[in-house]
DNA sequence: TACCGACCTTGAGTGCACTCTAAGCAAACG
DNA sequence: CGTTTGCTTAGAGTGCACTCAAGGTCGGTA
């Protein structure tokens, strides 16, 4: 993502607004996730204040809620660093991303599957105690 | 589950028959794993041969096979541990049984209502990419 | 002025679920 | 008889995804 090579102008979602306890409430992510996510790689060093303060963009927000879909689904951050790399090298990966997207898709919904079909084992047992307790 | 206090009679669903290696092979499970199932208490001590190696039963392999379907869908060790307790206390426990597995099966459906909400940013995310290579 | 809270860093620690090593035994095989 | 294969154990190691400790700065507050 080119966010952090904008100027963060005020007004724009680049503009430099939120601490690190601030993004902290809006992501649901701990401090000590969000410092690693970034010395990883999956996140752009943030803008800093004239104390060396992190201070996060709406775009930045935008970004982590979107890396925490992906966690969500299960993405290793392996897999979520390749993106992030895709992202940063610019609109000619789009291809690319969207192939890492759809293969993670068929992934989430293969596991959608086996989960269902390991939940009928557990509703048949649950239904086998259920008998006998009427 | 009580299958160990059964006398290995021939040809009943305790006789002592698989190697580890076998029941590698039908479960999935590596042998590394059946050792620390069984030293953790996941696993009642299977039978012996002669000279120490382990023979499984095909009761053995059922419950293993049950473990693999509530591993499947994401029950911690800790909680199959608990499960193995109360099915090791008896008949009993039932009631218990029945309630630890509806409480997982709740956490299971959650889980996949999650996965499809956070399915929906990525097939949005996908459909954007889809857009421009048209 | 002293204290508190929010932040900073690097490197180490943690929880979870395995997974492997090293040294050994026994049966089968060539 | 030597080698190979499958097995044994206790304890240590691994991968993953965080999470924390220790020592620090700075602004706000009493």
């Amino acid at each position: 993502m080119s966010q952090m090579s904008q100027a963060a102008v005020a007004g724009s979602e680049f503009e430099a607004r939120y601490t690190i306890g601030e993004v902290v409430e809006r992501t649901g992510l701990t401090a000590h996730t969000l410092r690693w996510y970034e010395r990883i790689g999956l996140l752009d060093h943030p803008a800093r204040s004239h104390h060396g303060q992190r201070r996060f963009s709406d775009a930045d927000l935008g970004w982590l809620r979107f890396l925490g879909n992906l966690r969500a689904t299960g993405m290793p951050v392996a897999a979520m660093l390749r993106y992030t790399e895709l992202v940063r090298a610019g609109d000619d990966t789009r291809a690319e991303r969207r192939e890492l997207l759809i293969a993670h898709r068929e992934e989430v919904l293969a596991r959608i599957r086996d989960l269902q079909t390991n939940l009928l084992v557990l509703d048949y047992k649950i239904d086998l105690y259920g008998q006998d307790c009427q």
